[in-house]
DNA sequence: GGAGAAATTATACACTTGCATAATTACGCG
DNA sequence: CGCGTAATTATGCAAGTGTATAATTTCTCC
């Protein structure tokens, strides 16, 4: 009985990373990745910084496995509401949806898209990963809207296929931009209906009705 | 004949004050704010780092005065090639145009929104002119549509125009956002060409005919 | 051309940063 | 229980940070 309270508890190691990649996250959103000091990581994960050399090598270790698993939720975040939809027309509206509601709008998430911007146009490791999550997107969003057209009998050729995409992958773009820079200006659904009439008008589909048949 | 070459060269104040602002503009879009050090900035406008408390009492304020610097710039040069256009349709398209050309697309302008985004949330003043400028852009982008419907026989309630205005301000951002974080995924005119077709779908406008009378 | 004032440089200081290394502590295992 | 290993803390260091202040240099005006 010569000290009750222990000086500090032992972690299992993928607990202790990604508290500490979660501390990151914080202090990057709040501060910017330079402004996301190692003391302050440590302080915001309950730990002294030497614990951080100890399980990344560096600072900018830590911040790419942050911007990775970062990247990770946001894709898991928008793409899980989708995934069980039957017809083409539900899961892109799925997507719409899930790509303009809380937790993917958000001033923060915005904020980490914005600080991490910087490195990942400089660093290799970080552009690859960006790129590579962007070309999902896309890539995905152009399958999404060709089936959904060639479901309601429109099909379109690949160029135009290609400029749908983009112009649908912009409007969402802008949409959780504004939505995370201004949250309060837009009232409950108001991102979501103005996206599915937007991504409705420019492809010519008709996202709100139900079944056709 | 002591020494032929002055150390330094008197410039006048305000062109003093433009020589530290555009330096830190580049600094500020290749390293972040945090990554702007003075003696970085100092070293860009070929000058030593007293000279800059010299003109601006804080780090803090040089940054200020350059992020409205860069805000007032990229006004201009949206709504320039607009201004003496007639028809109100004609203006609207010069306005997209003008949003989604170089050097509005670009990937420094990213750079430089991205990065002073985390000071924008946080510093009042930053945010004042922030919210103003989007203001500006987006009342002037509605009034915009609100007089081409008008032109084109079809009015609006002001309900639906807010929704478009909305939705036309998201799709010309995202093009943006792209063309500069993706500068070379899109050819010469491309994305004033999406972004035409787009407005268009949205607000049901023609905008690439000429008069209709 | 020389004095005065302002622009510019030079130097210094206290503080923070990332990283390294040594000293402790917890906890599984015999 | 006690021993050893790895997790964790504690301490230190060199480089970079913003800012303050003193020392120079340039240029205008008489």
């Amino acid at each position: 009985m010569t000290d009750e309270r222990r000086k500090f508890k032992r972690e299992p190691a993928e607990a202790r990373k990604e508290a500490l990649i979660l501390a990151t996250l914080e202090l990057v959103a709040e501060n910017g990745v330079r402004g996301a000091t190692v003391r302050g990581i440590a302080q915001r994960a309950d730990v002294t910084q030497g614990l951080i050399r100890h399980y990344f090598s560096s600072k900018e270790e830590l911040i790419i496995a942050a911007y990775e698993h970062h990247m990770n939720q946001m894709t898991d975040l928008t793409f899980a509401p989708g995934a069980a939809a039957g017809s083409a027309r539900a899961r892109l509206r799925a997507f719409v949806d899930g790509s303009l509601t809380p937790p993917v709008v958000d001033p923060r998430a915005l904020a980490l898209w914005a600080s991490f911007l910087n490195k990942v146009q400089n660093d290799p490791q970080m552009k690859e990963t960006h790129q590579r999550t962007y070309a999902y997107f896309r890539d995905r969003l152009e399958a999404l809207i060709a089936a959904a057209l060639e479901e309601a009998g429109h099909p379109a050729p690949a160029a135009r296929l290609r400029q749908l995409a983009i112009a649908c992958n912009a409007v969402i773009d802008g949409l959780w931009l504004e939505g995370g820079a201004l949250p309060d200006a837009f009232a409950a659904g108001e991102l979501v209906e103005i996206g599915r009439q937007s991504v409705a008008a420019i492809t010519g589909l008709d996202l709100e009705q139900e079944a056709e048949t």
